[in-house]
DNA sequence: AATTAACATACAGGCTGCATGCATGCAACA
DNA sequence: TGTTGCATGCATGCAGCCTGTATGTTAATT
């Protein structure tokens, strides 16, 4: 028999270590900033040591660049939950649209995915993030808008990001107060200037 | 007669103090970024001490939303030249965008006003900034166009807090390296698309 | 049994903000 | 107009914090 706390499998130590470390982080970067955490806070409320840390992560940016993947990846999943294939693609648009703006009302998302994030890690790298996770709906949206002619045919890319940026800008303006239909209804209006009357 | 060198008004000694720190620091805060410059290097490259620094600015922090506000009222005055009150609404929204986006390109613009400022000063201090400056002139030329009833009416705060941050995107795009055509394209669609055609 | 992984601890360097001290401009008054 | 007292502009030194690394130790893996 061997004891309870002891003898874990190391994979199983070192994913339990990162798990504490990026939750830890997350919970502290989204109350204060990126620039006011340090990293004694962080390995404290993990309940590890800053050597834990050094050994898991090259350096505090790689730590943050952990905990803005994952938020990254939660508000995708969420959208992509709201907005099934199965949708008509604008259909898809205006569920993936509401789901992202809901998505974003979860408290510290905005602050690292769209402040502390393009400031510390670039906005090359951020761009990367979003690919992979949050602007890939939007593109494929996009496109099959385009496709069946009900759009407006332009440079996927550049809409892609110039729309993603409008609904990023929504986001912040909701969560300092503004009038989340106001924003709501901008963004309706500038999706169906889009489309072919 | 007095001393070339010293003997200078106390004004004019703030006056040119204050002047180079800005310089100084305006120059390291966009060759690097805010975090990675040093006050040690700013004062070494202005001429002056610390001690002069902390004399005049608050802190360190002080001293960027200096930089950040002077260069905000540089690109406002860019676009103000470029988009006199003579022209049509229509065609000052299209040369206003037009020195925007080339006003974006002095180097360093993009970093201070768009990544750095963000997340150093907080969206609320920038949004302070910009309608004091830069989305002024947006908000007055999209207001016009929509009292000359060619523009959808719609809530003016949020239509200019969504093209701005559609502009902004474009001009860190720009500077990445990605085609400036398609970005204007895409631009110059989403205003016509909100034209009562 | 030997090696490697997962940490803990101690240390060095850098950086910010403040407190103190000094010299010069300035203003009031004789 | 000269001088006397105060305020302003600035230099220097110090204290505290914070990051990253090097070294040591224990537990797992092979």
């Amino acid at each position: 028999m061997q004891q309870e706390t002891g003898r874990r499998s190391n994979r199983d130590r070192t994913e339990a270590t990162r798990a504490d470390l990026i939750a830890a982080a997350r919970k502290l970067f989204t109350e204060k900033s990126y620039a006011e955490t340090g990293t004694a806070e962080i390995v404290a409320a993990a309940g590890v040591t800053r050597g834990a840390l050094y050994h898991h992560f090259a350096d505090k940016q790689a730590l943050f660049a952990a905990v803005v993947e994952q938020e990254a990846a939660a508000v995708a999943r969420e959208i992509d939950r709201a907005a099934p294939p199965s949708l008509s693609a604008r259909d898809a648009m205006i569920a993936g649209s509401d789901a992202y703006l809901t998505a974003m009302r979860t408290p510290g998302r905005t602050r690292l995915l769209l402040l502390d994030g393009p400031a510390v890690l670039g906005r090359a790298a951020m761009d990367a993030i979003d690919n992979r996770h949050g602007n890939r709906s939007l593109r494929e949206g996009l496109v099959a808008s385009m496709r069946t002619q009900s759009m407006k045919r332009l440079p996927p890319e550049a809409l892609t990001a110039l729309l993603g940026s409008a609904f990023d800008r929504a986001a912040l303006a909701i969560e300092a107060g503004a009038s989340a239909e106001d924003y709501r209804a901008v963004l309706m209006a500038l999706i169906d200037g889009l489309s072919r009357a």
